[in-house]
RNA sequence: GCUCCAGUGGCGGAAUCGGUAGACGCGUCGGACUUAAAAUCCGAUUGGGCGAAUAACUCAGUGCCAGUUCAAGUCUGGCCUGGAGCACCA
């Protein structure tokens, strides 16, 4: 064995040796139980950066941890091969998107065997492929029977930059989630699926997810919005309509004083009188003109016109006006909201502007307010509200809810923020969604037989404000598949998250070219046994994903309707404290890591300093300390290689300084096992590989080499780099062969424990007196209470602290410490 | 504004159940080896007080203020700060 350590040779050499045994495929038909261990796919942007290393690092750990454990552990990779860079890069410089994917996909998946990850190839996907996105389309078309596709024309999200329109969750802050620019509404006829059918279940399977951390369900729950009240509908006075409004407050009904409709409104127009139609037109426009950002801003003062007309409150038979003010969006309930200014703020700010009357109608008993500096909003009692006076607030929701279904004029009402989910996009790398346009027959869907619609490469991509597919000569033109007619293709491709929302299910039976995947495969392997992936998808990817497992298991195609039983968001890696960006030239590249130390250090150190939900800082000198941890390992084994044997036998008697190695190497064993278990404490565990390698070093330094020192140091070794292979993968395989193994590490079972042996035989005891440590004594670790009690009394330190007070109290903790409280 | 998460040395972070706060590492300082450097190895390292620089002793200390308890980093209530998400959602 080499007395140094070059991980530079031993891992180009064991990468090698693993591919040509196939190391690491995953049989579907196994006797072991079944492990799915998941990383998010990556977007094959070029090159991999120190997020990506430490999502697959964390992934790896884990996918090996539970092999050496016993499970048939499926552990895939792919790519999420479709998107916007690529046709970027082709208006750019004038490449083919398919031709700069493979090369990005070719250069990063060098790095990810660089990096020693143990995939099984055999299933990788890349969602750009036809043999796949065949099955995207295929899997819309499904959805599409079923009602769960359509298109509509709608207010949409358009982003000018990118020259697409968005998906409202690819909206942050107004603006685009991929290159920024400001995001702005336009009227366009395009495809949604419709995920508010499953606005209830999404929300409440998140109780099923264990697994999942509180942050994301938060996350998805405020997205998808639930809320719990009435549509009360009310009669105009001028006019022969009705206004329905939704509202949470039904209890405030009594203080309507007025009603306000969005500028989008249905029947505004209707709603307007002849003196006020100049007005409220000039309103409208004004409104159509503003951002979503000026619109949404809270700072913003609250704007409004009258329309003339009034409407009836069918509880009290007054009359109040209708006006038209922005703040009502006409996405959401009704598009118009009944105003209560003395118990809503929003209300409360127009109605101060406009000068606009109030009335209390909720009181705190105990301390009334006249509502005139600001609205109540807390419980309180009904007053001013005819036969619901005196009710608690709470019940009078329901109680006037109810007389307004009994009379006919309202009803109960769940609402939901969920929008759907607008799936078309104005570009070219991406699925074409599968449906033409027939002069006669209207929409049809292309039949499953002629899929996949491919993609045309006759393409022009320097053209400006329209998608470079449509100016492909050869793809638009069709016949219908009903009349034979002439027909033209849909030229939006779909959002590359429909793609990514079903790739964790292909993976079970990858290569299938007759189905999108076999039934009892993915039955038998999903869900996802763990998932490991950015914060950043916490609504996008996983709601999506949750959303097509449930559509899909109602359409039969699977029999579980949750894909990822437990979810691990692993956090940011920065760099001097700041997230790692090229913009801000403080990036890490992987490469240089690999090539001046290896990837068993980089592994190793992505692992070692914060725990993996945290953000991570990068620095060059943690880098160093692991490098040079693995080099001390090496060197203790490599230097003292003649006395280690693979067949050790630990003697029966051994000497204090043997016994203490062995129950360090369990303790060991014992507390990296519990660290992985309790959500994959990964730092810790590395420091307990540091703790046990430590005392190994120190041990060597007092051996005097007898048969049974061999013995105990070979168990000791063998135990550590057994405990340290899920990690220095590379590093740990050169060991074990050199040492004699004639299979591989990696498929040893994993180290168990003895409980005896992972305890001391002896104790501290920790002796206080109120509380503050006063002693510590070394005790025998079989003594009762009585014992430990008479101990600590006899205590000299502790005898001195009492100094003839009164004793009131002795506590006793078994095996810890005796706390003596006095007086 | 609402929701969630976090706050511990110079730094990253440890601490099953409430029971020795600061594991392990980074950095720093000191020492050994060397002609010298690098590498390596050994030691110190929460702060204050009293010491002489050691040892011993002692007080304080986990964002702040209360509370529960024999005992609080850990539990309860109220705040403060930072991060993330949502946000004119009626």
């Amino acid at each position: 064995m080499n007395k140094e350590y070059f991980p530079q040779e031993i891992e180009k050499k064991w990468q090698k040796v693993w591919e040509e045994n196939n190391t690491f495929h995953t049989p579907n038909d196994s006797d072991k139980p079944k492990y799915y261990a998941l990383s998010m796919f990556p977007y094959p942007s070029g090159k991999l950066h120190m997020g990506h290393v430490r999502n697959y690092t964390i992934t790896d750990v884990i996918a090996r941890f539970k092999k050496a454990q016993g499970y048939n552990v499926l552990h895939p990779m792919g790519w999420d091969s479709f998107g916007l860079p690529a046709e970027n890069a082709a208006m750019k410089h004038g490449a083919d998107p398919a031709k700069w994917t493979d090369e990005n996909i070719a250069y990063m998946t060098k790095q990810l065997k660089m990096l020693g990850l143990s995939y099984d190839w055999e299933r990788e996907v890349a969602t750009c492929k036809p043999e796949y996105y065949k099955w995207t389309q295929w899997l819309f078309l499904q959805l599409y029977k079923k009602g769960l596709a359509y298109k509509k024309e709608a207010a949409v999200n358009w982003c000018d930059e990118c020259g697409t329109v968005l998906a409202n969750e690819q909206v942050i802050d107004g603006k685009c989630w991929r290159c920024d620019s400001v995001v702005e509404k336009k009227y366009l006829s395009q495809w949604f699926l419709k995920i508010t059918d499953y606005a209830d279940r999404l929300l409440q399977d998140l109780d099923k997810l264990e697994g999942w951390g509180d942050n994301v369900k938060t996350m998805q729950a405020n997205w998808i919005g639930k809320s719990h009240g009435a549509i009360l509908k009310f009669k105009v006075v001028e006019k022969d309509l009705e206004i329905p409004v939704y509202t949470t407050r039904p209890d405030t009904v009594h203080g309507i004083t007025y009603l306000v409709v969005a500028p989008e409104y249905k029947d505004i127009e209707a709603l307007t009188t002849d003196e006020n139609r100049q007005a409220v037109e000039d309103y409208r426009a004004n409104a159509r003109k503003l951002t979503e950002i000026e619109r949404l801003s809270t700072d913003r003062v609250k704007t409004g016109v009258p329309l003339g007309t009034h409407a009836i409150n069918p509880f009290t038979g007054e009359q109040f006006p209708l006006w038209t003010a922005d703040y009502a969006l006409v996405e959401y309930g009704t598009g118009a909201v009944m105003a209560v200014p003395t118990h809503d703020e929003r209300d409360f700010d127009f109605a101060k502007k406009y000068n606009l009357p109030m009335k209390v109608v909720i009181e705190n008993p105990e301390n009334p307010s006249n509502c005139e500096d600001a609205a109540y909003t807390e419980p309180g009692v009904l007053v001013n509200s005819g036969q619901f006076n005196g009710m608690k607030n709470e019940d009078a929701k329901k109680a006037i809810t109810q007389y307004a279904v009994d009379n006919g004029f309202g009803e109960f009402k769940t609402q939901f923020r969920l929008r759907d989910w607008l799936v078309s996009r104005q570009r070219y790398w991406g699925a074409p969604i599968p449906v033409v346009y027939c002069d006669k027959c209207g929409i049809q869907p292309v039949p499953e037989d002629q899929l996949p619609v491919l993609l045309p490469t006759d393409v022009d991509f320097s053209v400006v404000g329209k998608s470079p597919i449509t100016t492909s000569k050869a793809f638009k033109d069709t016949v219908c598949p009903v009349c034979g007619g002439h027909a033209v293709r849909e030229t939006d491709t779909m959002d590359t998250f429909v793609c990514s929302s079903w790739y964790y299910l292909r993976y079970a039976d990858a290569k299938n070219s007759e189905k999108c995947f076999d039934k009892d495969l993915a039955d038998k392997w999903l869900p996802v046994d763990q998932y490991v992936g950015g914060i950043e998808h916490a609504i996008l990817h996983l709601l999506y994903s949750r959303f097509f497992t449930k559509a899909l298991h109602d359409l039969g195609l699977v029999g579980f309707d949750e894909p990822f039983k437990n979810l691990l968001t692993q956090g940011m890696v920065l760099k001097d404290g700041s997230k790692m960006s090229k913009s801000k030239g403080n990036t890490v590249d992987p490469d240089e890591i690999f090539e001046n130390y290896g990837a068993d250090t980089a592994r190793l150190f992505i692992l070692s300093d914060s725990p993996p939900a945290r953000d991570f800082d990068w620095s060059d000198a943690g880098v160093e300390g692991c490098y040079k941890f693995l080099n001390r390992v090496w060197r203790m084994i490599s230097t003292n290689q003649d006395k280690i044997t693979l067949d050790y036998v630990i003697p029966e008697t051994r000497s204090k300084v043997n016994d203490d190695l062995i129950r360090m190497a369990h303790i060991s064993i014992k507390g990296i096992t519990n660290d992985i278990a309790n959500d994959f404490q990964f730092n810790t565990v590395i420091s307990k590989y540091r703790e046990l390698a430590n005392y190994i070093s120190d041990w060597t330094n007092k051996a005097q080499w007898t048969d049974e020192d061999k013995n105990v140091f070979s168990f000791a070794v063998i135990t550590l780099i057994k405990l340290m292979s899920p990690v220095a993968v590379h590093m740990c395989e050169e060991i074990w062969t050199e040492l004699g193994a004639k299979t591989s590490i990696h498929e040893e079972k994993w180290c168990e424990w003895d409980e005896n042996l992972a305890k001391s035989s002896s104790i501290t005891l920790v002796v206080q007196i109120n509380g503050k440590v006063r002693d510590k004594i070394e005790v025998d670790e079989g003594l009762d209470q009585e014992e430990l009690k008479k101990i600590a009394l006899e205590s000299p330190k502790a005898r001195e602290s009492i100094n003839g007070k009164t004793i009131v109290k002795v506590i006793v903790v078994p095996k810890k410490l005796v706390n003596i409280v006095i007086k």
